[in-house]
DNA sequence: CCAACTGGTTTGCTATGCTAATTATCTAAG
DNA sequence: CTTAGATAATTAGCATAGCAAACCAGTTGG
């Protein structure tokens, strides 16, 4: 019976979490493009070639858990924003390089500093506790998905 | 100073907390097109009418916080994959009433009986500690979203 | 030097959002 | 009543974002 309960208990807690995890997606999503004209995959993956220095696409990918081609597009709407730069890969012809440019970091920074920003925003209403919650939750959320891989 | 390091506490746990939902709903997308043949956002649907009886589209879209075109064609594919049945609304003939219906509720349950959804599976890895920690975090994640409204 | 592999892109499909415009019905004012 | 305006739903049209399959070009191993 203690099995029953857990499992329903995890059961419960998994339709709760998925819900709230869709739909803050949602609302993020449609937050994202008023605040700063990139919507949460492009910003993310701003952030990911700013904070992981000149990649290669594949290794981007991979870092976001997406396949090539819909790397490619990301990439292709960040250049033809003026937000990166591509230098063709020394070591391997069929590649290339992808850095953040000035206009890129400035992006980024006044991404940074828009005290306003979704979460942030609504963070500041709750207590710290609840905060400590949710850096933990978010903590818990990406070991889950490294742990079992894809 | 005690602000300033609060504040950029709050928009790394912001920063860290967005990318973890967006990764994780992406997760989740592909996760259940594998699992159950419906989509996070047909699941929740499914699930919503299931749980909140029979309704109209609009009173609908409204739960799930998207606007009515948008829950038009979502209802629209679950009604094509029959898992839905619409019936005239008596008190108003523009609008219809949504309710599961048998092969709907049967997808529900084989989709509660799985052990192995996406994030159960992972769920069950956790300490009963962290489990609880996420069930708090997707309560504030839903309160942070209904507060400011949207 | 050629065959097989691999990184990247292109193409074509699906799903999910949105807004704006249409259609059908309802309701209220005259 | 009847007509004008509001409201429910849909349709149409646009954009993003994911996938897989096919394709090109450069790399590498035999």
């Amino acid at each position: 019976m203690a099995t029953r309960t857990l499992d329903s208990s995890l059961a419960d807690t998994a339709s709760r979490l998925r819900s709230a995890v869709v739909r803050t997606s949602r609302a993020l999503r449609q937050e994202a493009a008023v605040e700063t004209g990139l919507s949460p995959t492009q910003a993310a993956a701003l952030a990911s070639i700013n904070r992981c220095g000149p990649l290669t696409p594949s290794e981007l990918a991979e870092i976001e858990h997406v396949k090539r081609p819909t790397m490619t597009r990301t990439l292709a709407t960040l250049e033809r924003e003026g937000l990166i730069e591509r230098t063709r890969d020394p070591a391997d012809g069929r590649s290339s390089l992808v850095a953040v440019n000035a206009a890129g970091r400035e992006r980024l920074a006044r991404q940074r500093r828009r005290k306003s920003a979704y979460l942030a925003r609504r963070l500041r209403k709750l207590d710290p506790e609840e905060v400590a919650t949710l850096a933990r939750a978010a903590e818990l959320l990406e070991r889950m998905r490294e742990d079992e891989q894809g």
